[in-house]
DNA sequence: TTTTTTGTTCTTTTT
DNA sequence: GAACAAAAAA
């Protein structure tokens, strides 16, 4: 008899290790559980749908390679995202321990970043290249757009991105989308814009060459091409590796696909898994076909299903089945709930977005005196605008909580410029670093200068830094000027030739001084309390530096010889096990652009905080307490994607995978009213809704009658009010 | 060349 | 109501 399958999925592992590693206590799972746990050799699907242990059979999978003699470092475990990639890595942590040491756990990109680092040169890069981030790539585009001939405000560099992003994955390039006349999409209908996107296209490739920057796709494309290409790198790589598995692979693209096929070679040891409803990533080039065809690219493959849900009420389970059941294009299952019905969904109707973010902070504030544990607390939403409201009704309260998947450190304009500087350091021919910060802080070299410099580069092929090198044969430089740029170069060069010999840290300080960066952000003109705030900003990222270096180091040694350090916190190092053994300024920057970095916040302050995050950053993780906000049309489905069907299947699934993320309580609400560009604009209620199962979901109307009881009710009105006294003493 | 002012457009999701 | 770009002023 399985014991509580509602609490933490790996509470009952049996913990008695022998020689081998964990015992497994395999009459913890279900029978096709097991049968996915137990086979090893050749290919296999595991169709998992929500909540049905996916990530128990790959750990218990993982383990049991482990005690049959496979060595963790022939391991490969990819998936999606780094949420994703972490998670697989903590629990599989959890259940095999230091055993699973060697082990590469990694998302896609960021295993492809390594193998170029290791050889860039055989795919046409220079060592020490950068990772462009989505951001600059759209930066890049809007600035070729702008100069192209046929220039067009209706040309979007977004939108142009993305063509190009998909040409690039199917492998098409400039010449054979002439030939075709277009992408493919509905675009192709408009002419000059589809000339607009092959003209940039090949000009941003050109572009990025110069530079030595790839974007995230050439992350996968070159290193698949790599493989496919050069015998000997691949033949390597798969003697490195011999058992691989896929999470979320209804996630992967061609590809992706590709690249694991070649690693998997003769062997065929690929074992995915995935779930067709969870699909959401669509937009990114996901194809869902490499999951439909799995069972034809390998011959012979396995496949298992696993369709009982162990983690939801059956009340959730049933709004979430008949949410999903309105798609067309999936494969008919339904998941049989394992628990008992439990509370009905409560859904909400609330005047506007303050009033919601009141009553989910309220909600929470009563469960935190319930002592709901605060990691067992989530709030789920579309869009990231709409974490604003939620994080100042959380403050108010008091509530401690944290934004995951929250890059916005990274985000601020200060920590770009600082940012901008160090890239440059590490690759001068980085223009759009050096674009950045050549004038900042002011130095007087100005738009018309950095223009005849451009020129002067273009006509000797040459970067943009090189040309600022030789600034005394441009022509028509205002001498003033020339003695700018002269200077600058000066002090960039000092400085590169500096951070060979010195720890990344150093050079960043030596950095700050030189460019007299944080007076600046001091002095910045309007208030004193956000230019003390830059100034924190860019401190942190200093302090981030010396925590990469930290983490280096430690794996050093513990490389060189197992210590103590062993044991606790080391998860991040897991990630590329033997790889990285130096702090070096191009390692901490990719780790950067990857996402790949810890977060700051240590495990003891991740226990007392409620998560808000966004839908898509949410999959594969669960809450016993889940608020879902914002369930209107023009959020679920989202406005851009109201008008194509296939989109507002892919918003469907995505309403399904925030509802399965709720183990015993979910909360949907929604705005009568929301502001928009400072108007308030009335709202309604979204079409997922629309055929409610009755008796597993509870209506009301505001947010008052959601407290269960009144005596709840009062209780949380009066701990509110003795909150807001208490804090308005201390102020 | 630099700073300030005015106007415009825009808010999806992630590597 | 923010972020960004173009225009105007210093």
């Amino acid at each position: 008899m399985p014991p509580s399958w509602t609490g933490d999925l790996l509470d009952f592992v049996n913990d008695a290790h022998d020689a081998r590693g964990p015992v497994l206590d395999l009459s913890t799972l279900n029978r096709e559980q097991t049968e996915a746990v137990l086979h090893t050799e050749g290919p296999m699907l595991v169709l998992a749908g929500a909540g049905s242990g996916k990530t128990r059979v790959i750990t218990f999978r993982l383990a049991n390679l482990i005690r049959h003699g496979v060595s963790p470092t022939n391991i490969l475990c990819v998936t999606f995202t780094n949420k994703a990639a972490f998670e697989m890595r903590t629990r599989a942590r959890d259940l095999v321990g230091r055993t699973l040491k060697g082990a590469t756990m990694s998302t896609f990109h960021a295993l492809g970043a390594r193998i170029l680092r290791d050889m860039p040169e055989k795919v046409g890069l220079r060592p020490g290249f950068t990772i462009s981030d989505g951001a600059e790539q759209i930066g890049t585009v809007r600035r070729i757009i702008r100069d192209l001939s046929i220039y067009d405000r209706r040309f979007d560099a977004e939108r142009v991105m993305s063509l190009i992003s998909k040409a690039k994955n199917a492998g098409w390039a400039p010449e054979v989308l002439r030939e075709r006349g277009g992408f493919g999409t509905s675009d192709d209908a408009d002419e000059d814009y589809i000339i607009c996107a092959i003209e940039s296209y090949e000009r941003y490739q050109e572009s990025l060459r110069i530079q030595n920057v790839i974007d995230f796709d050439d992350l996968l494309l070159l290193t698949q091409r790599l493989l496919e290409t050069d015998g000997e790198v691949r033949e390597r790589l798969q003697a490195r590796w011999h058992y691989l598995m896929i999470d979320e692979y209804q996630d992967t693209n061609g590809a992706q696909f590709s690249l694991m096929e070649i690693l998997a070679g003769e062997r065929r040891n690929l074992c995915v898994v995935g779930d067709d409803d969870q699909s959401i990533y669509g937009w990114r080039g996901a194809d869902l076909g490499n999951i439909l065809r799995f069972h034809h690219d390998f011959s012979g493959a396995k496949i298992v299903k696993l369709e009982t849900n162990y983690r939801s009420t059956g009340c959730i389970l049933q709004l979430a089945n008949a949410v999903i059941h309105e798609n067309k294009g999936r494969h008919e299952k339904t998941m049989r709930a394992h628990a008992g019905p439990g509370d009905p969904v409560r859904l909400v109707s609330v005047e506007d977005e303050d009033a919601e973010a009141e009553l989910v902070a309220r909600e929470v504030f009563g469960l935190e005196s319930k002592n709901v544990p605060p990691k067992e607390i989530a709030v789920l939403f579309r869009s990231n605008v709409q974490s604003r409201a939620l994080e100042l009704a959380f403050r108010t309260m008091g509530i401690k909580y944290r934004v995951s998947g929250g890059q916005d450190l990274f985000d601020k304009k200060e920590v770009k410029d600082f940012t901008a500087y160090l890239r440059l350091l590490d690759n001068p021919d980085d223009e759009q670093s050096l674009r950045r910060i050549i004038n900042f802080p002011a130095r007087g070299i100005g738009a018309t200068t950095v223009d005849r410099a451009e020129a002067f580069a273009q006509a000797h092929k040459l970067s943009l830094y090189e040309a600022l090198h030789r600034i005394d044969e441009v022509e028509g430089v205002a001498a003033k000027a020339q003695d700018a740029v002269m200077l600058f170069v000066a002090m960039i060069d000092e400085l590169r030739k500096g951070a060979s010999r010195r720890k990344v840290s150093t050079t960043a300080r030596k950095l700050l001084e030189d460019t007299k960066l944080l007076e600046v952000l001091h002095e910045s003109s309007d208030n004193p309390q956000s230019a003390s705030r830059r100034v924190d900003n860019v401190k942190e990222l200093v302090r981030q530096i010396e925590r990469y270096e930290a983490r280096v180091r430690r794996k050093r040694e513990k490389a060189e010889g197992p210590t103590a350090a062993d044991a606790e916190g080391l998860e991040a190092e897991e990630l590329f096990a033997d790889f990285e053994t130096e702090a070096t300024l191009s390692g901490f920057l990719s780790e950067m652009a990857l996402g790949t970095r810890e977060d700051g916040t240590s495990k003891e302050d991740r226990d007392d905080q409620v998560v808000l995050s966004t839908i898509h950053a949410s999959k594969g993780l669960e809450w016993s307490h889940v608020f879902l906000v914002g369930c209107e049309e023009e959020f679920l489905p989202h406005k851009k994607n109201i008008d194509v069907g296939s989109e507002v299947e892919e918003e469907r699934r995505l309403m399904y995978v925030a509802i399965t993320r709720a183990r015993s309580e979910l909360t949907l609400s929604w705005a009568r009213n929301r502001t928009k560009y400072g108007q308030i604009v009335p709202r309604a209620r979204s079409r997922f809704l629309d055929k409610l199962p009755e008796d597993a979901v509870s209506v009301f109307e505001d947010g008052v009658a959601v407290a269960r009881t009144d005596e709840e009710r009062d209780a949380i009105a009066r701990q509110y009010m003795a909150d807001i006294r208490s804090k308005l003493g201390l102020a």
